[in-house]
DNA sequence: TGACATTGGTATCCTTGGAAACTAAACTAT
DNA sequence: ATAGTTTAGTTTCCAAGGATACCAATGTCA
């Protein structure tokens, strides 16, 4: 090994996995975000009613996670919902610092109508892989989760 | 058949491929654009970068292509990487219109640092697997790409 | 050649989210 | 009980990108 400094071309773009990944990985959310636009929010602002809808009293702090967001952000996108009267704040029980949130009515219908969309996008993308291949490339990507232990979201 | 709304529950986040997708691929480029920090540069400055160097000369409209970003947004990235000296806008021999974008010097000497990190994030996430399942997940990822005839960005 | 359309690129406004400062509630320890 | 600290949540400021209006150069057709 000589003084060799080594001058290989940079590796391109299309090289690393990742680039693929967020790639389709856009593709895929904006085509969402589309679907989610006649609805009138947002893909975050899915994630969070998804999340109200499972869990109904859901505290701003787990919302926090489940969305990957600041707290600040995670504040902000609450009222916004809040705005389009889907979701409200409501002050825990013998608490008058925590908030417990809650879907309101409104709310409460349109998070299935939501989840359709959601359904229908994935088909959209992988619908027409065999069951078999669909299965495998969920399988693959959760397999990163775990071997990361990927939490949600660093948040930078 | 009667007349069953059939109130299944909606379906939850993780029941969606493109939520893990979205999942791994923040993941990876958030960490991608921390390791970019240091060099001080964003993701979408190195994507600009990398472009460059393949073909200097690039013209703005082939940039803005590459970046699947907006003209406007596009614009501004040109303007960041002369700010910071990595790039120039020239104006094309025999027309007053249209700019050749190239690298500084400068840039030409950052391009392969950064390529060399791309090239380790890759592999701090994908580096585990055996070459024959990290093959099959690019080759899975691309298929879609080619299946859905995914261009570069819809930009909305 | 001159009026109009087309097109490359920029500037302006708006939205979203992070960072950090800030407010107020609640806990701890004396 | 009260001072100091921790913690939930909000607010403010900033960066980045989309949408749109805009400006200037080029092309086209009469």
């Amino acid at each position: 090994m000589t003084t060799r400094k080594t001058k290989q071309p940079p590796s391109p773009l299309e090289a690393h996995l990742g680039f693929w990944l967020r790639f389709v990985s856009n593709h895929v959310s904006i085509r969402f975000q589309q679907l989610l636009e006649e609805k009138g929010v947002t893909v975050t602002e899915w994630v969070a009613l998804r999340t109200l809808w499972s869990q109904d009293e859901t505290t701003h702090a787990e919302l926090i996670l489940a969305l990957g967001m600041t707290k600040g952000a995670a504040s902000k996108v609450i009222t916004r919902l809040e705005e389009k009267g889907l979701a409200e704040r409501q002050l825990a029980e013998g608490c008058a610092r925590e908030q417990c949130l809650a879907l309101t009515t409104a709310g409460k219908a349109l998070v299935p109508k939501l989840a359709a969309l959601a359904d229908a996008n994935d088909d959209h993308f992988f619908g027409h892989l065999p069951p078999k291949a669909r299965q495998a490339l969920t399988q693959a990507i959760q397999a990163l989760v775990q071997h990361h232990q990927l939490k949600e979201i660093p948040t930078a």
